[in-house]
DNA sequence: TCCTTGTATGATTATATAATCATACAAGGA
DNA sequence: TCCTTGTATGATTATATAATCATACAAGGA
């Protein structure tokens, strides 16, 4: 049922998202803590855990345990490759620059 | 309103979905017009009209005019590593193979 | 043992999304 | 001018999604 396209458009559509994509940049550094999280990106407790929730089952994030803390943290360095490369084009569509322009 | 984190998912968003996925992997090779990319996926060409409208708002999809047919291209080569990097991941979450143990 | 802190989840609601059918519209050829 | 081909879009429907409030649950300290 689930091609291999279909995996990878959930990999994409599971960055693709505001409040995700802020975890994803916040964990930049390293793993964090859920208590450290919601309050930097701005959300509610109860959102940004389901959104780690999601991304962990995505397989976009890996989760530690310790004592009363989950931890999260980034899963693969491609991950922040892909949101770099996102940046790209946003940067380029802001300029109004083209792939074809920037070739010349 | 729309802060850059917020544009940056909307890429992602965008090509995080199957059958827009598939339009994209079809346009790897250079321009297509409709008539050729709705087959090709095996969607209706209502449905791939709009997905493919959808990716010129987008910014993801160049649009070219050519008698009566449109054709559509990849608009960054970013966008094809995009989806080479969600490959790479789909591909090490198949094997089990995680980012820390690729290191070793 | 009781309390506090940290996290997850059930229920609900508003909104966005994808797909489909029917149809409109534009361009070029006969 | 009429017809055919190629493409876009209105209306509709089923489904997915994100956010919120309230609450449950687990771990450790006092």
């Amino acid at each position: 049922m689930d091609d291999f396209t279909t995996l990878s458009a959930d990999i994409l559509k599971i960055l693709g998202q505001p409040t995700r994509l802020k975890i994803i940049d916040f964990l930049r550094d390293g793993e964090r803590c859920v208590c450290e999280i919601f309050p930097a990106i701005g959300e509610e407790q109860s959102n940004t855990s389901r959104h780690l929730n999601l991304m962990v089952s995505a397989g976009v994030l890996l989760r530690r345990k310790e004592g009363v803390k989950i931890f999260y943290a980034v899963k693969y360095p491609e991950i922040l490759e892909i949101v770099e490369l996102a940046n790209q084009i946003i940067t380029n569509e802001i300029t109004g620059r083209h792939s074809l322009l920037k070739v010349a």
